[in-house]
DNA sequence: CACCAGGCAAGTA
DNA sequence: TACTTGCATGGT
């Protein structure tokens, strides 16, 4: 288990919040989502589940290269076709389907544009992404957060296994538990939470690769807690 | 060789 | 409600 650069006295927002200053300090902004549209963000947070954003990266390219990164051309495109230059991503024929629900949805129900969804309200909006095939919690609130700027929390594996590392937290470890915990000691707002997820994963994959291990994080302290 | 990666849906108990 | 399984490439 790690030792916190954290104090007794404090209580879980002081906490938190300090752990974010440490790591924004320690590893500087990570400049999350890559991606140029809101459409590539939202194909690459369906791409990226349960896969390495490195291979997510080689599919996004294909599709760059292929040049069906718009709502008409994947709307219009073959489900295998597709399937075929995503396989980089892994999961390949299920992602492409996934896809295609994403962009049937758009195309479909509001007019092949996204623009309608910005000004929608946040909770209305979720609804209506998890209703869609392949979208779950985590997708559609990556998508609320990165795509659309929502304050939206996104809770991951990397997330659960920061909590269990660091002794945070002691609810139990579902989703919306989770997401709540965050949302409820941290203040309202899209910049800290996209950054501090982002800065718990980069975290996770430099330091935390498993539980419980933490080796020179830098959210250990040189004494014991 | 095994195991993991920025999950989800469908099935089972 | 709370597990289990299939999906699949690419890196370590």
């Amino acid at each position: 288990m790690c030792y916190l650069i954290t104090s007794p006295g404090m209580n879980t927002r002081q906490t938190l919040l300090a752990i974010f200053d440490k790591l924004l300090d320690e590893f500087g902004k990570r400049n999350w989502w890559p991606g140029d549209t809101k459409l590539e963000i939202i194909i690459g947070a369906i791409l990226t589940q349960n896969t390495s954003w490195k291979n997510v990266e080689k599919a996004i390219l294909n599709m760059k290269k292929f040049n069906i990164l718009d709502i008409k051309k994947l709307y219009t495109l073959d489900t295998s076709t597709l399937a075929n230059i995503i396989k980089p991503a892994g999961f390949f024929n299920i992602k492409a389907q996934r896809i295609k629900a994403f962009i049937r949805f758009i195309y479909e129900e509001y007019g092949g544009t996204i623009k309608r969804l910005q000004n929608m309200d946040t909770q209305k909006l979720r609804e209506l992404l998890l209703s869609i095939y392949g979208i779950g919690y985590e997708t559609a609130d990556s998508i609320l957060l990165y795509a659309f700027n929502k304050p939206v929390f996104v809770v991951d594996g990397y997330t659960k296994r920061f909590l269990k590392n660091h002794n945070l937290y002691d609810g139990k470890f579902t989703y919306t538990d989770i997401q709540q915990y965050f949302m409820d000691n941290l203040p309202d707002n899209t910049y800290l939470f996209n950054e501090f997820h982002a800065l718990i994963v980069y975290l996770c994959q430099t330091y935390c690769k498993k539980i419980p291990l933490c080796n020179s994080c830098p959210l250990k302290n040189k004494r014991k807690a």
